[in-house]
DNA sequence: TTCACTTCTTACCATAGGTCAATGCGCATT
DNA sequence: AATGCGCATTGACCTATGGTAAGAAGTGAA
């Protein structure tokens, strides 16, 4: 019976079975609670976070104290700080529990022994980081100029399960606008679809 | 007489003089007018760009047909589409010069040649990596919940001599405003800073 | 069941920022 | 000097979104 980590490890890496096996003691499960903090901000971190089941958020506040999204990790997402956990610099954000989950927590030292394991780690890992950066302009792009419909609507695209399973003030969180805002956008958006 | 350039590779990347030199056949220099564009949206881009005087904008549409400034690149700055050059993915902007400019181009032969000759190559550019990303994810945090006049603050600390050089309407674009909103802030903050 | 709690919606007004139009200022070209 | 052009500013108005408050609907616990 193979977890969704493993999974994971043999897909995007292309590790063989027994490879895989051996990862496993550079990993350590955890189950969370709802609401349970597995990273503080201005925290010096060294972890990575492989969602198995359930929701993270990681999230941080503005000067006038509202939070604010910067990523949901569901099923099968990783979720961590490099920058904190390469850089030995303080976390720049947190990371929580929505839902009650089970991740896989790992550190360096994971990357460490998968790099001996996967040829072409390096190729690939810089590949996921500058997918992430595309990523993130895309999101500055719809920041920049796109209505808060437009935000919603791309929402929808980039996490198709999670607006029927967060509450919708995350997600109004996560776009930049209140939770009434949302509520009015959806309405629209329902009209429209009739 | 040495380059703003050859003086970034040694201090930016650890190299001796005389390694220096030897990267001389690896990149080319390109003067600009004003206006020019290098890169354009949509297509299959593998160089890099620094800036050795002048200065560089990346930009791209919105639905509604705004521009959108996603980075400056004045003197010493590096820009180009990551994600294009090493992803082989069509580039997600333009690169275009705000002012008559110098720039040194490359492409990845220049990286691995700098490769060979810089020990923890890539740490380094991990690091570097890394770093850029929690840049976006801090303006992203700023798009989220920052006023316009908070925004234009921080983009004074990024850019300390942009905001004499640039015409504001580019700021604007920057931050995502119109250039009249712009206009207001900064009689705004003329008046708080008497 | 009732109570407490959270989420979502709606309604009303307030406000930041957008839009449009007019003006004026530099600056280059002739 | 005169013309024209791009840019910045200003003012009047408009719109999307925020703020606040209230209520409705769901959920879970006692």
């Amino acid at each position: 019976m193979s977890s969704n980590f493993q999974w994971y490890i043999k897909k995007q890496w292309g590790l063989s079975e027994e490879d895989t096996l051996k990862l496993q003691n550079f990993y350590e499960k955890r189950s969370l609670e709802k609401g349970e903090v597995l990273l503080q901000i201005e925290e010096f971190s060294n972890e990575y976070y492989f969602v198995e089941s359930g929701l993270l958020k990681s999230y941080s506040y503005s000067s006038n104290g509202k939070e604010h999204i910067l990523q949901f990790a569901p099923e099968n997402w990783l979720i961590g700080d490099r920058g904190s956990i390469h850089l030995k610099e303080r976390s720049s954000f947190y990371v929580e529990a929505i839902e009650d989950s089970l991740v896989c927590i790992f550190n360096e030292s994971f990357f460490d022994e998968l790099a001996k394991l996967c040829a072409n780690f390096r190729e690939r890992n810089e590949a996921l980081l500058h997918k992430h950066v595309r990523h993130l302009n895309h999101r500055i792009n719809l920041l920049l100029g796109a209505s808060a419909e437009e935000r919603y609507v791309d929402f929808l695209k980039l996490y198709p399960n999670l607006s029927k399973r967060v509450p919708l003030r995350l997600i109004a969180s996560y776009l930049g606008i209140t939770p009434e805002s949302l509520s009015r956008v959806r309405k629209k958006i329902a009209h429209k679809e009739l």
